[in-house]
DNA sequence: TTATGAATTGTAAGCACTTACAAGTATTTT
DNA sequence: AAAATACTTGTAAGTGCTTACAATTCATAA
């Protein structure tokens, strides 16, 4: 079953077959119609090779994310697809891990089925050392290529952000508002964004003349109960803190099993705010105070960004959208 | 770049060229090697769509869930994508949401793209009403279809199965033996591996002698606060519970936080056991105890089978795997 | 050395589509 | 009614690869 069985049955050339597959409109609305009708009789589907390889490209996107099964990364996906979807668009799926080797060999994956831009989701994307963005740059030669809460300046690279700088500003001086004053704050990566968080809650303080101190600065794994042990350490060392910040929601979990733990009273001892707004927040008790990154925004601001590339739009290759304090229980404000 | 420059550079036919492209053993070593080597330094990648065009295929996959946001689903994807990648295949990812209508249509589209055989990951791709499971059917007729926990007979259905019912029996079981009399049993959705947990459960109940109540087995929406709310719903009702079981982890935080809200205390009062062993698991205070679905074993197996199918082994069209009941804090035993 | 078969390589015909260009038809203008 | 123009349609040449079959080369046995 092919474009030759149609123009057959509908007795015309596969020419304008073919055009009427393509939506041209140097087709008269009678042959259209007969055409139409007679691919419907025959269940006729293009064939996406042939199509392919006239065209040179088809219309799928290649996505790359470190790690699909993460929450946050696993939302991402699902409003790019969709949302690719809704304009005609199919996407690759390729999750990389965090291997530099991994990204480059799936970037060329990617290239070879011809995918017609790249969209990089999640900060775990740009490396801190710049040549391990080399890749990225390169691929921009090539096509255009979106980076979602990723940020990396160059042609043909669009960047849409969630301002998370000022979203932890705020949430740092909400907590310094209501009473607190040795802010602990704990990070899983030292992502772009991951640092943008840090900078927010560092600028609070300074801003409130309070001291930045290292050592309420800590890296942590991703991982509940590793925030939880990490805290319980710190406790232990007589580190004194009655509010904890956290780059992600699933250590700001941990903190809550550590305030648990430690009988610590929340919001009254400890106050805790997480981050992504996922769904993690409203397990615990009391429910967690986090800053809501906006990823479906994040991702439609994406798509859209991307389709206004396509079509030639002069699209900003930055997009900042501001992050949401979703006030819950765990703070005093 | 193509196939004629390489093998004009080489000094070779391109039928030669292709041969070393595909593997082929008719080819001697020296002008492979060369082949090679011209392919390298021209950084050459073949072109998927005339490969297609002539294949027929191309090796992908194509795998539709209903919603990879999910993160039971979301821990699939990556696990079906990570293993599909180890065998040389890629895949095409289609989130179907529950319309049958979607599912459908994606099908179709997957079918246009001449993927080599489809994976539906999730119970909840077969539908309760058999003509649900129609396009399933018709779809097997082309190509090999695969079910990752869940169930459909037919020929060139395979499906990968968890051992719900032995596991959710077991749990029940347990939860006897430690003494509960009144277990509620909350579940989230009517599909084929819930069914089974169900049974699981009403087996355990009757197998001691237990009376199986209507009232104790309720549905409700896969969300935290409404499986708490329902809870306490129930319990102003008077209705008496020393036990929670679900179909979900989700519900289980539901049921923790029922208790605190309740003041009834974990495992004492209340004992719950969750299912899927998800990372909601160490969410709560108590931990969870949880049923763990072997979600990886499961996606591993179902490649492995179709792996099988492509090189016409002789393989099982349904292979089951014990699930795995993880003890934790909010059980007796 | 020559015949024989095996191993290697090349030729050319697909695969199913797109599209530039040519050709044909309908419509408008003079 | 003829000429000019616009609209439709068809012809045929790509697009880059695979592979059956033919041709060539090579190694082995007679």
């Amino acid at each position: 079953m092919n474009i030759y069985d149609v123009s057959r049955k509908a007795g015309v050339s596969i020419a304008t077959v073919s055009r009427v597959l393509n939506g041209s409109p140097n087709v008269s609305d009678r042959t259209r119609n007969l055409v139409l009708e007679v691919m419907d009789e025959l269940g006729y589907t293009p064939n996406v090779f042939a199509r392919g390889l006239g065209l040179g490209t088809i219309q799928t996107i290649g996505i790359m994310c470190s790690d699909s099964s993460d929450p946050y990364l696993a939302h991402a996906i699902y409003y790019l697809e969709q949302g690719l979807r809704g304009h005609g668009y199919d996407s690759i799926l390729c999750c990389t891990g965090n291997s530099l080797e991994n990204k480059q060999k799936y970037f060329n994956l990617l290239r070879s089925k011809k995918v017609d831009a790249l969209i990089l989701a999640g900060s775990k994307f740009i490396g801190m050392k710049p040549q391990d963005n080399d890749y990225i740059i390169e691929a921009a030669g090539e096509l255009p290529v979106m980076l979602v809460n990723g940020f990396l300046e160059g042609r043909n690279i669009y960047c849409t952000l969630c301002d998370d700088r000022s979203a932890t500003h705020e949430a740092a001086g909400r907590l310094i508002s209501s009473g607190c004053r040795n802010i602990l704050y704990l990070y899983t990566s030292q992502s772009y964004s991951g640092l943008g968080k840090l900078h927010g809650y560092q600028d609070a303080l300074s801003g409130c003349g309070l001291p930045v101190r290292e050592d309420y600065i800590r890296q942590c794994p991703k991982d509940v109960l590793a925030a939880r042990d990490l805290l319980m350490k710190l406790h232990d060392s007589g580190l004194c803190f009655d509010a904890v910040m956290t780059s992600d929601d699933t250590l700001a979990v941990g903190a809550v099993k550590y305030a648990h733990a430690t009988k610590r009273s929340i919001p009254d001892e400890l106050s805790i705010i997480g981050y992504n707004n996922s769904s993690y927040a409203v397990c615990t008790d009391p429910e967690l105070t986090s800053i809501d990154s906006k990823i479906e925004a994040l991702c439609t601001t994406t798509i859209n960004t991307l389709m206004g590339v396509f079509n030639g739009s002069n699209v900003p290759s930055r997009t900042t959208i501001a992050a949401d304090l979703i006030k819950r229980a765990t703070t005093k404000f």
